[in-house]
This record gives C-alpha cells, structure tokens and sequence, in this order.
DNA sequence: CTGTTAGCGCCTTCAG
DNA sequence: CTGAAGGCGCTAACAG
C-alpha cells in the first residue's frame, strides 16, 4: 500500500517546480526537452499515476472524459453487442466508460443516472427502460450534458435520438416477401397512435405499392404490439374471407412470435405454409427462432454511432437541442420461408 | 446549460454555512432537523449535484465508489452474463462499474487499466485477455487496489482469483456419462504442466474408481488445449487397439469441437455415435451445438461472487495478499447423448 | 522556458 | 449544533 505520489513528489525529484511538471504531463511544447525527460523520468520511478479528478476540478471548462452508458438489458445479445460498439468508439477517443444495466427498471435507471451525475459525465446514452418518461430525463438535458437515446424513443424528449429505420425497413420486408412470391401480404400488430407503427405501415404501403400489388383493407390487422396480440391478429387474418394472406410482415418480433403460435393453432408450419416477417424490436432468442425472417440493424455500427454521437456533441460542447432522427442501416437476417406452399389458401378455407 | 451549484449556493439559499451543508450531505445526525430540511429544500431548488470527485479530494482515505471492470470478450454471451451479475452487486453496494472490453488485446487491457486508475478506481476485476501476465497486473496490485482475476488465472499474479472448481466439474461429467451407459470413457485434451489439467484429470481418475470403472492407459490422451488439438485427440483414441471408448470428457470446449471435427471425419454423428463432454473454458457458438455437453458455471452467480469479493476487499481496506481459489457451482448444461448406440465399437475398426 | 500564487468544490478540524 | 480556516492534487494565471 504505497502513499499516492503527486506533482510535488515529481517536481522535488525532477527539480523543477509543480508547473513544469503540469506542462509535461499536458504534453506542452513549452519545457525545454531535458526537463521534460527529467520529468518523465521521475514518473516512471515513483509510479505516479495522474489524478484525473484532481485536474478536472481545477480546470474551468470542466469536461471530463467519461461517458455514461445505461442498458436496459445487457443479457440480449442485441444490447451486449450495441455495448461493444460503444466501447470500442469511447476507448478509442481516450474516454471511460460508465456502464449500467437498468433492467427495465425505471427506478434503478434513476438511481444509476444519479450516481453517474454524481461521478462527472461528460455525456450519456442510453437506451431506456420500458415506462421512461421525458421527465426522467428533464434534469439532465436541462444540466447541459448531451444525452442521447439509442433502440428506443421517449417521446417529448428533446434529445438526440438513434433509431432504426422503419420505412425503408418495412419496404425491404415487402420486397423480401414480394422475391419469394407471395402476392398476399398482410400487416399484423400495432395501433395507429405510435410513430412507429406509422412510419412502418408507410412502408408497407408504399412496399406494395412498388411491387404493383393491390392494397387489400382487411390485410392491416391491428392488435396489440405484443405476442398475445400477434395470436389474435393471424386468427382475424386467417378467418376472413376473400383471397387468403400467404405472408405476413409483423409490427415486431413479439407479435411475430404470436402470430407462430397462431400458426401452430391451425397446424401450419411456419416459414413453410406462412412466411413472417418481423420487426426486431424485442429482440429475443431470435437465434431459437430460424423460421423468422427479421429487419434488423447491426447491434455493433448502431452502438459506435450513437457514441460518435455523443462524443462529438461533449467535444464541441453544443448538445443538439433538437431531437434528432439518425437511421441505421437495416439488414435482413434470414431468408428462410422459400417453401411457401402455393396451395396454402386451401388451408384456410 | 446551468452553472455548477455549489455547497456555497446551497449554504446562502438555506441560511446556513458550508459545514452545516455538508454535514447534512453525509447524512450526519448533528443537525436539527429543521435546518436539515431548509438545506434539502435548497437541494431541490437548485437542483444540486454532489460532486463526488471533489469530496474525494479532500477526504484523507480517498476510496471512490468506483469499481473497474474488465472484460476479454462481452460479445460473448457468458461474458455478458458475468457483467451483469457484477453490476447487479455493483449497483447494490451504491457503487458504479468502469466497464471496458478488451477484446482479447493485452495493449487495449493496459491502456483501459491505466486510464481507469487515472479516473480513480477502488478496486478492478478483470477476466484477463489472453496472454495476460502477472508483471501487467503488478503496478496496480502493489498500489493497493483490490484487484480480483474472473474465470481466468494469470500465473504468479498474487490477487484473489475466482476459478471454475476444476475437479468437481469432471468428476460430474464422468458420473453424467455413466449415467448415460457409457463404461468407456477417454479424457483428450491438455498436458501435464497446467494446474487446470491436474485439476480436472484427477477429477476423471477420481470420478472413474467411484464408479468402479478401470483406469485405461491409452484413454488419456494429450494434445494441444485447441480445436487442433481435440480432432488429433480423438483421432489418436480411435486409432488404438483394444475395447474402443464411447464417451469421452475434454480439457475444454475448444478441444471439444476438435473432436467434432474429427468424429465427422470418421462419418460419426457426435452426441449419438460418441458423446462429448468439454469444459466450458473458451466458451464460443456454444448455443449452436446442441450435441455438446458442458461443464459451466452459471455467469451471472460467478460475477455477483467476483463483485462482492472485490467489495469487500474494498471497504475493508484489506486486500488479499495470497491468492484465493474460490470455486463456484458447476452444472451441466445439456444432456444429449442419451442415444449412444451400442455397437460403436465396429465403427472404430 | 520556469517558478510563484491562488484557487476549483468539498470535507475536516477546532473553536464558538 | 454552527462558523472559520486550511488543504486534497492539480492547473491557471502571472511574474521572473
């Protein structure tokens, strides 16, 4: 256990003065390239490790080089692998990190906040917890500390904000759904009061629209965004009448997953009598699931973005007031569902 | 973008000196309790935040309420698993985590281990990067920082270490084989000079005599602990004259898959035709081969175990000179294999 | 180029 | 129970 060694340790055992021993640990041009080895020397002698707190206290325009980071749940492989991306992008601008799991717990994700705030962040993202208001986050934005939301939105939050793209996400399903020749494709889950459900409707819409498809109005089913919902919404579908949906893309993976339940009911296999489509939101044991298809972003880029993100707003020290909208390039994981049987409107007679 | 609020603003908003302030801010019964209110009520219109960095400063044994974590691969699962155990304790005890990975880089591991002592660090606990030594570990050990090694030993480091319980875990996998039927069971992978092969090979001897089984010589095979090393294992073991094994227990997985590869050389459906048993050791794609049974520890329970030694090293103030071996519970993840056919012997004419 | 002086925000005596 | 003074390790101004 040995006694922390300060700068005066080093000035004494360089002989200069504390300043001079500043100047060489900033790296300043301004010391004659002897002192600064003398200095230097004297580091590596007495171990001394620099006392970041110390320095930044002092320091008038105190920005320290730690970002917070809070994820609602590092278990999903999806949030582990966002967390990586922020690493590597915070190592390698020089910054530390704190990392919390909030556990879709808004209080723990309060409380872990707090402690950050309590610590010095220069910077915070965060992909919230499931219940999180803007005002959880009001005191925050409000301290001038660039905050910004990564996989989920907050509405009212007037802060930075790193989504997946729902349109072109939606559009790329249809498209998926449309090469593998189907021509009855349904929109399973969702209410209209979210943006994302309108933003990803659009792209369905316009998806058939492109493919010279017919809009059929009992093909958008709304339901619950849930996989309770997703059962529901393939028992309407299948039970109208008319021309039979052979396809369908889901609001997200939950309600996809209701709707293989739904499937199974009927005793029909999935991604062979029924393609689905799914929005990765939930995002869980997809991996246990290969006969959904998925629209998902790439877990890594999505977090080295939303860290470029904050980190460019704690160096310009402008944290953007308004919110921003950035896209993340979305990929389609799996294109299973070839099999589709061309007698498959029989079955839902 | 606020201004800083300082102990000073809080003393002039209530009607009271800085002490007084700060007295209330550790929570001290000194205080009447009206005063105390007036300074929460400060606390609140001003939205004040505790400057932990500079109480630090001040505060003759300076211990933040930091802990560092490092880890050598987050995107794999287990690791994940072990980092939220960690913070789970971490969050509890009122602490927050320096989270890096390190992404098996022993350059990265160093830079993020420097740059988490400059920020202040209480205590670290590190799953080394491959090719970690003890010499990396020494600067920090001889600071006084608690310093705690996760699933992996680092050799001559003298820290606390939290391995998995070698022994325990192969003579389970032995009594999990017999179970199964198996009465001729190998051990491939490893030599003699790694506490981890004595450890685990005594665990077979061991677990072979309670079930009355003899010891065959050719059965235990040496060979590099690596993917390499299990397919000329096997290859090795089946080569052999004499009544042929049915099962066998690897040093670890890597050697595991080594053995898959070269059973499906020799046309055998591993976990039917022979059955596997690796320890859980370099842990990847484990989830994408069900034949494979392991010998793991449960990640998240190992973290909470590693966090709470390093805790309680750090609010003791004393750190454990001697190196600790503490293990933890095993269990056996899968059990396939179950469909050994009989008649394998033939099959390694 | 180097030394001196004065704090950053907080906590600790030590008197009142 | 409260106020005044000093200093943690460092850096910002100044002088030299």
């Amino acid at each position: 256990m040995q006694e922390r060694v300060t700068v005066i340790d080093l000035a004494r055992r360089a002989g200069v003065s504390k300043s001079t021993v500043s100047l060489v640990l900033q790296g300043s041009e301004l010391v004659h390239a002897t002192t600064r080895e003398k200095v230097q020397a004297a580091i590596r002698e007495l171990g001394y490790i620099y006392n970041r707190g110390a320095a930044n206290l002092r320091q008038h325009k105190s920005k320290t080089k730690i970002v917070g980071i809070v994820v609602n749940d590092l278990t999903n492989g999806f949030f582990a692998e966002l967390t990586v991306g922020m690493d590597a992008t915070v190592q390698a601008s020089g910054f530390v990190q704190f990392l919390a799991n909030s556990g879709e717990s808004v209080d723990r994700q309060r409380e872990v906040i707090a402690s950050m705030r309590e610590h010095g962040i220069a910077g915070l993202i965060i992909s919230p917890a499931r219940g999180t208001e803007a005002a959880d986050l009001k005191s925050i934005v409000a301290s001038g500390i660039p905050v910004v939301l990564v996989v989920r939105d907050v509405v009212g939050a007037k802060v930075s904000t790193l989504l997946s793209e729902n349109y072109e996400g939606t559009r790329a399903a249809v498209r998926h759904l449309v090469d593998l020749g189907h021509r009855q494709i349904a929109f399973l889950g969702g209410f209209s009061d979210t943006h994302v459900f309108t933003e990803r409707v659009q792209g369905y819409v316009d998806g058939l629209a492109e493919a010279g498809l017919e809009r059929r109005e009992g093909f958008l089913v709304n339901a619950a965004p849930s996989r309770a919902g997703g059962a529901e919404a393939i028992e309407r579908l299948l039970s109208q009448r008319g021309p039979a949906a052979t396809a369908a893309v889901c609001l997200n993976d939950a309600v996809a997953f209701g709707v293989f339940d739904g499937l199974r009911r009927r005793r029909l296999e999935p991604g062979v009598d029924f393609s689905v489509v799914g929005f990765d939101d939930v995002i869980e044991a997809r991996t246990a699931v290969p006969a959904l298809t998925t629209v998902s972003v790439d877990p890594q880029a999505m977090g080295q973005r939303a860290a470029q993100l904050v980190l460019k707003q704690v160096l310009s020290g402008r944290v953007e007031a308004e919110a921003i909208r950035t896209s993340v390039r979305l990929v389609v994981r799996q294109s299973t569902a070839a099999l589709v049987r061309p007698d498959i409107s029989e079955v839902t007679a």
